[in-house]
DNA sequence: GGCACCCATTTTGTCTACAATCTTAGAACC
DNA sequence: GGTTCTAAGATTGTAGACAAAATGGGTGCC
């Protein structure tokens, strides 16, 4: 029975989205903030709007929902998702415990090239930093952050990461944008690339660890400073 | 605009699956090992079986391959995602870190009710083993994993381990039917109650740890004795 | 004035039909 | 005999139409 399928490769997994092209834009109209968190997200309006039939979008919105980005209300439809702080927190938390173990794998298996290529990265974080660039840094910082999981090699930890990633954009967005807080992260991430670097598995996921923890104290003392400003819309 | 969804409370999540009827069904069977991996799953035919239309399963099938159940290839159509053994154990890995977080959540905080729970489901985890029970140990297992991440009251946590659990489930029955392997398990699981009992949140997340780089020992050393048996159709 | 009920509107959920794509088998050709 | 082209079959991707559910406003009643 039907031979095509059966000698097909399990590596597959991201080539896989071709015709996804909806998905993506909503996905990135929300990441981008095009979409506000609460706002309502009607099948008909998008259909109109990317000019797809309402089953392409209905499938895009259950994709996203699937992922986080969206919640979905039976019969009283689809809207863009609110992380609050708390779940913000939670986020991270996960965090610490999956790129910290990209991290140590990365450490453990990188080459001679890449360890020089984030030593570079290492370099321009920084100035970035002392140039006070908060884009670029910030830029660099995703890049870092996507880099550590390509070359940890790990397609599952890399596949959780991505989705918690796009649920907290929002999030990190607060954070990064602020001066104070970059001096004191750029430190945390040149430290993780120095145990990566080093090779030094241990260290770089404590590096991690450090860092994460470090990014849940700046998020509660930034809400408990600006008191809940809730409304987005 | 849209004052009924304003006012919706962020907790939802779970109850939000209503009408997912048919996505239920094909996942039931696909962990009851019904389809078997790499079996394709042709739309038309399922709507047959569960007498749904096409676009229903359509979707089903979508939301599975979110999931990771499910894998999807353009224009050729779904079949039930084959777990290899290296998945397996990356996703062990991976579990390492956030089932980790969750015992220590859970230690932190568990209630005495809760903890005097979990001390009777010690005596029964220990008591179907020496009783050889292996199928009520399994279920027992599986009990105090979700207990636990109930416990740990972290939404965040619990969705990425409740997706991972479900697609390792297959090579966690391979084990799990394992007399010898049992008796080495259960040492491991009453240590995790234990610490957790203890309310010592560092030595439960250990005790995690310990356990699940056990299994992982336990996955490599199985397929190595039976090499490779690929053929499940 | 407030409350319950009912109906129109909006929006989602489902089904059927059509178009695009891929696979497979067979015939023609070298 | 083997290879390439072509056409038929099977399966997915997309669009549009209908049915079901929920919301919102308005009317009648107390």
């Amino acid at each position: 029975m039907s031979s095509a399928l059966e000698s097909a490769s399990p590596v597959a997994e991201a080539e896989a989205a071709v015709d996804q092209r909806v998905t993506d834009l909503i996905r990135d109209a929300i990441i981008r903030g095009e979409y506000v968190p609460n706002q309502r997200l009607v099948e008909a309006d998008l259909g109109d709007v990317f000019s797809a039939s309402r089953a392409t979008v209905r499938i895009a919105l259950l994709q996203l929902a699937a992922e986080g980005l969206v919640e979905r209300l039976p019969h009283r439809g689809s809207r863009v998702r609110a992380i609050s702080l708390e779940e913000a927190i939670e986020i991270l938390e996960v965090r610490i415990g999956v790129e910290g173990l990209c991290a140590a794998k990365t450490a453990a298996s990188i080459s001679d090239e890449d360890a020089e290529a984030l030593g570079r990265l290492r370099s321009q974080l920084i100035e970035s930093v002392a140039e006070g660039d908060l884009v670029e840094y910030a830029r660099l910082n995703r890049y870092l952050d996507v880099r550590v999981r390509e070359l940890s090699n790990h397609a599952t930890a890399s596949d959780v990461l991505a989705r918690l990633h796009a649920q907290s954009v929002r999030h990190q967005f607060k954070l990064s944008s602020r001066p104070q807080r970059a001096k004191i992260s750029v430190l945390e991430h040149a430290a993780i690339i120095d145990a990566v670097v080093a090779r030094d598995p241990a260290a770089a996921e404590q590096a991690v660890r450090s860092h994460l923890l470090s990014v849940i104290d700046a998020l509660r003392s930034l809400s408990t400073s600006e008191p809940g400003a809730p409304a987005d819309s």
